[in-house]
DNA sequence: AAACCTTGTCGAAGCGCTTCGACAACATAT
DNA sequence: ATATGTTGTCGAAGCGCTTCGACAAGGTTT
């Protein structure tokens, strides 16, 4: 391993040179930077994380705490990770990846160590245990996802409430009165991640001002699920025209059976997904949809962390607005059947 | 921050003893060992891991180099990469995520600055630019993917080679005489990432040796592309009454169009997914596929990577067998139409 | 009782870097 | 000409840990 002070010397310059040249904290005549950069090249001088890290107290790492569940939404999952390793790196940061597994300690042992400057947390609950760690700490932390109580913290989410509203003023205007919505797995709601409720919130009140009926009923997914499920809505509400599905792995499955029994999409039956563009685009109707703004999401999350780091930036809670695509799912209601 | 000098002064011994009862590295005495572990405790003492670092030249850290496209098998992606850390953190390594991006460069500052003792590399081309570099390094590494030359390499992968045999065999037990492949999207194929080529060469080999015909067609996701794929291949050999499908994204628009137009699965048509469980059991038939194991190839090159990194284990070539699990979507060969 | 292990502990050196204060060398203001 | 900055460089002190050799204290073997 090449060290600095093997540097220093083949350029002829103290070890505290080349450290400045490195960082920049002081200014270096022309002449020396470039023959330490030269040597720098030469030799292949790369810093050594560990000693960087003991003496500047700073590891250049953020940790990205990733939920261990595999049961929904993992495409968005690991676009957001993907996205905060990129942003990280523009920003000189590297990214651990730590799994929801070890909970709370992780997050102790994290920060205790000093083995990252900074955490992203992803599928935040409404009532987090890792919470108040982080209020606790003044390790820069940012939560991808919205708790009940935001004192103290800074949050990146998808606005859901509005992503709600959205949906149901889209539906409304094509003139549906009837609309139900596939929402997540019953475990998501049980697990209190928030963004669930928050959508059907937000559809919810929007609904109720523009003269609309809301079914909600919770889907796992799968083709099995969803016939059971579809079922019971159009037995409780043989009048709905317009779906909202939430649960990417409900789309597929809702789109058969409402082929099998002959309603046609968008003729017959409207269609709204939450999901990525990608899902949207690739289905068997190309479905209207709000898109899950995954890469936006993690992009966000490293900037205010940046922000945080730096000293600049504060709490806050930044939402990013939904924005509705159409496309060939959803059309104006049907007439009412003449029965 | 606690250190480790507090810790020794706390429970009365030097701070090398301290040192020697967290690694175990030498013998101690019950007493003193308890009162440091004690000592510890009450001060909620965290090593440094940068000081740890620079001292012992390990990190304690694994680089995972996940691919930056997300336009392929994303959730096996996650899945491996979760198994990953999660079977990391049993052997007390964190995980380090990079992308793609930064290529070789990435690597070379890894093994360079120190920053991780070791690393995973996913999604290998067959002759991948990264290659000689680990070659060319002393830091141990493990590929999950197979490149064309493995000497000096070690390689966790399925055995793609035996998966498409076994889709062979399973297709002509049930009388299939005229099978279709519906292959990974050109891209995949152009950009060399072995697995695609070596499915169809273990599926064509076996399929020839079982008088079976075989029709291969690559095919981007999503419903239009598969429209058009498979109407040439009905096109081209009418007679086709078995499918093995290696695209996700093309599962579902698959069975939809055999739906449309009027052949049943399993009873016309059979169709064998190679895709993980989870996506086989909640397609709309429950498909009969050989799973990609994701979670077992993340262990099992953590496993390969840590017996490298002590000393053990060599280079070899870890290939998971295939196993196809017979669900709904195939069944014999329907009697030759009567015309 | 001498000789030899074994076991448990300590002190000190050093890992490779950052950063602070010091200080030449030179430019600018008085 | 002296005082006052500026700029560019250096030396040294540490950051918190691991690890090596040294060495008491006690146990075994002759």
């Amino acid at each position: 391993m090449v060290t600095l002070a093997e540097v220093a010397q083949h350029a002829g310059v103290s070890a505290s040179t080349v450290s400045y040249v490195l960082s920049g904290k002081r200014s270096i005549s022309m002449g020396t930077r470039q023959r330490v950069e030269q040597s720098i090249q030469q030799l292949g001088y790369h810093p050594n994380a560990g000693a960087r890290a003991l003496a500047s107290s700073r590891s250049n790492i953020v940790a990205l705490m990733v939920p261990l569940r595999t049961d929904m939404y993992v495409p968005v999952m690991m676009e957001i990770a993907i996205a905060v390793a990129t942003s990280a790196r523009t920003y000189g940061y590297d990214v651990l990846l730590l799994t929801g597994e070890e909970g709370p300690d992780a997050v102790r042992r994290v920060t205790g160590s000093g083995l990252a400057d900074a955490m992203i947390l992803m599928d935040v609950e409404l009532d987090d245990e890792r919470l108040p760690l982080l209020r606790g700490t003044d390790q820069p932390s940012v939560l991808i996802g919205l708790p009940a109580a935001t004192e103290g913290l800074t949050c990146v989410d998808l606005d859901f409430g509005a992503t709600g509203a959205l949906c149901a003023e889209h539906l409304a205007e094509l003139g549906h009165r009837d609309i139900a919505v596939i929402g997540e797995a019953p475990a998501v709601y049980e697990r209190h991640t928030g963004f669930a409720e928050r959508t059907l919130d937000g559809l919810r009140s929007r609904s109720r001002e523009l003269g609309v009926r809301v079914l909600h009923r919770p889907c796992e997914g799968g083709f099995d699920a969803m016939t059971v499920t579809l079922a019971r809505i159009f037995d409780e509400r043989p009048g709905t025209t317009g779906f909202v599905v939430q649960n990417e792995s409900a789309v597929e499955p809702l789109l058969a059976l409402l082929r099998q029994q002959g309603r046609a999409v968008p003729e017959d039956v409207s269609v709204i997904a939450v999901c990525p563009d990608q899902v949207a685009t690739q289905a068997s109707v190309r479905l209207t949809s709000v898109a899950i703004p995954a890469q936006e999401m993690g992009r966000r999350a490293v900037e205010l962390l940046i922000a945080k780091l730096e000293g600049r930036g504060s709490d806050e809670v930044a939402l990013i607005s939904p924005e509705l695509t159409v496309r060939a799912s959803t059309g104006p209601a049907p007439a009412p059947a003449a029965s």
